[in-house]
DNA sequence: ATTATATAAAACCATTTGGTTTCATGTCAA
DNA sequence: TTGACATGAAACCAAATGGTTTTATATAAT
């Protein structure tokens, strides 16, 4: 269910470094174009259009009301970058040689919490 | 410790999906140039770029042995991907309220992996 | 009815990106 | 020492990206 080739997908609307800050504010509550705009130091129309690329990855949703946009975070497309994290960050050999070759490395807690996974 | 602000993140590296691939092949073990290009339908240039970008967010990197280069996969800047996605999925408000609004969906299985973090 | 607010849409622009092709260089094998 | 092989480096190119400014439209507020 779902998925289908959208022109932009999660990993490359987060790239952007202030695609990410707006998540992050996002994360705090929902807001309007305007509001969101406010927390940075380009223009409106800038901000607009990061919000269509992270709309086209289904990362936020914006809702009208009155005059203003409200945009919404939404969760679910980041699992996908869980899933790519997990490919190699789980009990696979590459994670058992990373772990040879740099000793003394806080790799074993980032171990320890991932491998209660399936 | 580290960081520092490389041309090229890993948000951006694995923004790509050709890169991306690339990484899936590293994990099996490492490889050489030309052998990766093997794997694509692009130039030997083209991948030899790609691994340039990759090299610059340390996913990967490259010694040079006899006249192949050799690349291998570097784990370790992954962890930023986690650290992100954390922000997001773990106990936080947002979580809280996606769950309220997406009943029966598998976010619980998700949240429950997770929070044995910190 | 008029004005201010919030966004949308379009045109434009410089830079970056993901490719290519071509030429140069180092290394292994015969 | 002469090819063949693996990579490096440079020049070039079209399309995408991240911005801008300008113009239009809908909704509030006075």
């Amino acid at each position: 269910m779902s998925a289908s080739a959208q022109k932009h997908d999660v990993f490359q609307a987060i790239a952007d470094p202030t695609r990410r800050e707006v998540l992050k504010l996002l994360a705090e509550k929902e807001l309007p174009i305007s509001e969101i705009t406010s927390h940075f130091s380009i223009s409106r129309t800038a901000i607009a259009k990061h919000l269509q690329v992270l709309s086209e990855a289904e990362l936020v949703r914006g809702r009208k009301q009155g005059r203003e946009k409200i945009y919404q975070l939404q969760l679910e497309p980041l699992k996908e970058l869980k899933q790519f994290y997990d490919q190699f960050w789980t009990n696979r050999l590459s994670v058992l040689k990373h772990i040879m070759e740099n000793p003394g490395e806080s790799s074993l807690r980032v171990i320890e919490s991932e491998k209660s996974q399936d």
